[in-house]
DNA sequence: AGCTAATAAGTTTTT
DNA sequence: CTTATTAGCT
């Protein structure tokens, strides 16, 4: 078999495994994708059908990734590179049980026509039952919406009654038991009466089909095969779907890396990964790739010591044969400000050695980490993309137009409606409600608002109408796009970069042949970011990548910089109660790390800016370096410590030197 | 009564 | 920068 030359033992050994249940460890940079393509080949090679394969990953980006891959490598095999139209069941856990509810929705009570919340719609109409109850005065400080819907959201995806959720991870809402409990009897009871699904619907209604045993065996025979990548990242509904899919785990391969577990605020749980031999008969395989292709060894060796600390994993250790003299930099720097302007200043001498400025990357903890260093970039022109930041679908414009398909779709979908009504100068939120009341229990929502006499004082009430009527796909979106262009100019001071976004929308709009289609894919996997955020270069440009460690999953850099590698940073403080939160940001830490090729810059900057807590106003926090990081690995590292030139030019060039004026100036911000 | 503009607060990570 | 609350206005 020629094109299982060039995989290793262990990866051969992944890749021609049998039927039987089947655990890849697959280490950061071990070559995982590569594998689970060549299994996937392979099993094609054999003969198996591809539109019997299910194949489950973390984004739909990386389902394509993936497909592609292996359509290459049938194509050289087998001379036909037919796999990856044929792979027809390739996407998210949320993406395949929306599409199977759809199938199956008459059958299990659900209107076929049932439009998806995203977090955002789910927390606002979290808010409208919130409020119904009367939990919404300031005076008694109730949890807030956001933080209402987390704690729905880990009860329904770890199996773990309220109580304890409560007491684990949101000891400051414990005294709302009773109240948290009627709140979300009342979400749930709005969802249905909305025919609206959540996130988790597609994941609980799904575990819940399954566990009728004739939809069981039926769905579950759908499929020869099931492959799931990035398993570490899967929460105990999800692994309940799987095993109800194949009890015995026969087709079952699963692949992922125990210390890349980083999404556990979703409730995922590396519990799964852990669990996942011994829940056979007799246990799964397990296969580990150790080998590394990606780091060189003393980067990795800096990744190992962090990661060895880890309470309970799969023991592995990532070796490499890329030798190296250059030990990963540890670089201390006076304060953010610093940090950002060293991270230029190295960005830049990178690319003088020829490294362009797409093989960088700058990762870091939380979004707004990179406030500082997207000024200096700005400031020195250098171009950037910045990954995990404000997204596409939570622009209020691009919001606005998708409300309206929605409602379109799905006129009892009160989220939708109530944000679309309110778009009409003098409708408010009074009157939006009882227009939203007066069409929820009749048949046909759309023709009795079609019959209703405009409300007094609005206008553009018939325009609204208008275009609400069916329409054929994709003109209808045109259509929209045309009717909110007088709101948009109205709204948004900035309405000429928000058209172009519409355009873009219109744009993916395009491949879609239904509303339908387009409105569970633009939900269930927006495109990454706005036209409106300022320097997003061309396409063919080079640029820089700045990235959340968590977008950065599954890629890699020649140099990778970290920033605030300190406490409270890595680390974040709301965590730090739980030692399994602490955990997690250990493993944040190691991901984020085992990015890296050639060369590992982390950022630790002696005083950091606070907005968090800040009762006050904001302030500065003297932090220290991550505890993840020991003295006693220090020997991995080049430790040094960098000041800004203007501070060495006057005094002696000596390390450590202390440039008082900017450390006073820093002090006012 | 209800809409809108102005003011005062709060901000992890994401399918 | 966004979102909750409030005061003022129609």
């Amino acid at each position: 078999m020629g094109y299982l030359q060039n995989l290793n033992d262990a990866q051969r050994a992944a890749v021609e495994h049998g039927l039987e249940p089947l655990l890849i460890i697959a280490g950061a940079g071990s070559g995982k994708t590569n594998t689970l393509a060549h299994r996937l080949a392979h099993l094609l090679k054999q003969g198996a059908d591809p539109r019997r394969i299910l194949l489950m990953t973390f984004s739909r980006r990386a389902a394509s990734e993936l497909t592609r891959r292996v359509s290459r490598i049938t194509e050289s095999v087998m001379g036909t590179g037919y796999a990856a139209e044929a792979l027809t069941w390739a996407g998210t856990f949320h993406g395949i049980g929306a599409r199977l509810l759809r199938d199956l929705a008459l059958q299990i009570g659900l209107n076929p026509e049932f439009t998806i919340h995203d977090r955002e719609d789910s927390a606002d109409l979290m808010n409208l039952c919130r409020h119904e109850l009367g939990f919404s005065k300031a005076q008694i400080r109730f949890p807030a919406k956001g933080t209402c819907l987390a704690i729905y959201s880990r009860v329904v995806n770890s199996g773990i009654p309220l109580a304890e959720v409560l007491i684990d991870h949101f000891p400051w809402c414990a005294m709302w038991e009773v109240e948290l409990k009627r709140l979300f009897g009342a979400y749930v009871a709005a969802k249905q009466a909305q025919n609206v699904l959540d996130y988790d619907d597609l994941l609980l209604a799904w575990a819940q089909v399954m566990q009728d045993p004739g939809f069981a065996a039926h769905i579950g025979a759908l499929w020869d095969h099931v492959l799931i990548d990035e398993y570490q990242d899967t929460n105990r509904l999800q692994a309940r779907i799987l095993l109800a899919l194949k009890p015995e785990g026969r087709g079952l391969t699963v692949v992922g890396d125990d210390a890349q577990s980083i999404y556990a605020f979703r409730a995922a749980t590396v519990r799964n990964i852990l669990d996942f031999p011994g829940a056979f008969t007799p246990p799964a395989r397990v296969v580990t790739l150790e080998r590394n292709y990606r780091s060189t060894q003393p980067i990795l060796t800096a990744a190992n010591a962090v990661i060895a600390r880890a309470s309970e994993r799969f023991t592995k250790d990532l070796w490499s044969d890329r030798t190296s003299l250059e030990k990963p930099r540890l670089v201390n720097l006076p304060n953010e400000g610093d940090q950002a302007r060293f991270v230029a200043d190295q960005v830049l001498a990178n690319r003088e050695t020829g490294m362009t400025l797409k093989q960088q990357a700058v990762l870091f903890r939380t979004s707004s980490h990179s406030g500082q260093l997207e000024i200096e970039l700005t400031r020195r022109n250098i171009p950037f993309v910045k990954f995990g930041g404000l997204k596409f679908l939570e622009a209020a414009h691009v919001k606005d137009l998708l409300a309206l398909l929605r409602f379109a779709q799905n006129p009892r979908d009160r989220v939708a409606g109530f944000r679309l009504l309110q778009l009409l100068p003098g409708l408010g939120p009074g009157t939006a409600a009882k227009v939203l009341d007066r069409i929820a229990t009749v048949p046909d929502p759309l023709a009795a608002l079609a019959q209703m006499p405009a409300p007094t004082k609005v206008t553009g009430w018939e325009d609204l109408i208008a275009v609400l009527q069916p329409a054929a796909w994709p003109e209808a979106l045109g259509r929209a796009r045309v009717w909110y262009e007088p709101h948009l100019e109205r709204i948004h001071e900035d309405a000429e970069f928000r058209r172009a976004d519409l355009l873009q929308l219109e744009q993916i709009a395009s491949a879609y042949h239904s509303r339908e289609k387009f409105l569970t894919d633009v939900t269930l996997d927006p495109p990454e970011a706005t036209s409106a955020e300022a320097g997003v270069p061309l396409k063919d440009e080079d640029y820089l990548i700045l990235s959340t460690i968590h977008s950065a999953k599954g890629q890699e850099w020649k140099a990778v910089f970290v920033l605030n590698v300190v406490d409270g940073c890595i680390s974040s403080d709301l965590g730090t109660g739980q030692s399994a939160d602490l955990e997690e940001e250990r493993r944040l830490l190691y991901v984020a790390m085992t990015r890296a090729k050639d060369q590992l810059t982390l950022g630790v900057p002696l005083r950091f800016y606070v907005t968090q807590q800040a009762k006050r106003g904001d302030r500065h926090l003297f932090a220290a370096r991550t505890r993840f990081i020991t003295s006693d690995m220090l020997q991995h590292f080049d430790v040094t410590r960098w000041a800004p030139p203007h501070a060495t030019e006057a005094a002696s060039p000596a390390p450590g030197s202390v440039d008082i004026r900017a450390s006073m100036r820093d002090m006012w911000g």
